[in-house]
DNA sequence: CAAGTAGTTGGGAATCATTGTCAAATGACC
DNA sequence: GGTCATTTGACAATGATTCCCAACTACTTG
């Protein structure tokens, strides 16, 4: 039996961040805001905290150009994104077509249990602006 | 102007490496596998030898889920990969809607600069029958 | 409310891929 | 062969992430 996770305030205050945010941020970038709040939470707690949302699907997470994992509250289901380089801002995408193109694809050179990735980076127009 | 690079003995090892290799491989990978030849090359340079080809656009590079890079020697033109997680067994795959489809999701929401990661990861049938 | 217990925290050390440094080695060109 | 800018390689440094573990605390029970 799995003994449920405790509602601890340091978890709440991560979700709190994730929910105000729009865009996707990095385990220090959230450990930065958190600490500019003044509600401190150690960075190791921060990295397990997105780690036990990602891994229950609660949010979504990928890697940048750099490596670094962003992490992001999405809404349910499987989607993509559309990802500002710069500020991170994040529009969810849907490709049904995709998808049943990458599991054709999957099926017909015999591999199984397959995933896959799809993001789409870009400059958004207040970014693209800003910088003009 | 800019000087022409040299051919050196261990970017030319690198270099015959990726052509026998028909998957992606890391850099610490193909370090051993020069190492096992005989072939000896230092880890920097082949680190990089791996990063000068790919900006040259000579080998494409991913990451896998651990987030290390993997590189390996494609055909040209843009296209993208199903890879098996397991031996990193590849298969160059072509996609011409879904380029499609991102550039126009891009362009809706007034994106710039924009580009795409899009890859296909499974269990190829060998690695798959090697595991019953 | 008090005590017990196990999940949780934090901060510093450890990991690990990758990059930086710089003196020594070596292609390219004469 | 001589010159010189490029390249190499051993090692240090970086930086994100994970590990470790003693101290802490959210729940449960009485
Ligand atoms: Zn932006
Ligand atoms: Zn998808
Ligand atoms: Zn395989
Ligand atoms: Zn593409």
């Amino acid at each position: 039996m799995v003994e449920a996770p405790r509602n601890t305030r340091q978890r709440r205050a991560v979700v709190a961040i994730l929910e105000d945010l729009d865009g996707f941020a990095s385990a220090q970038e959230i450990h930065d805001i958190l600490k500019k709040r003044g509600e401190s939470v150690g960075l190791s707690t921060v990295y397990r905290s997105l780690q036990v949302l990602a891994d229950a699907a609660e949010v979504d997470a990928l890697r940048n150009d750099d490596g670094e994992v962003l992490y992001r509250q999405c809404s349910a289901g499987h989607h993509h994104h559309l990802v500002c380089r710069s500020c991170g801002r994040t529009v969810e995408v849907e490709g049904p077509t995709v998808e049943r193109w990458a599991d054709k694809i999957a099926e017909e050179n015999g591999f199984q249990d397959v995933a896959h990735t799809l993001e789409i980076f870009g400059t958004c127009n207040s970014c693209a602006s800003a910088r003009a």
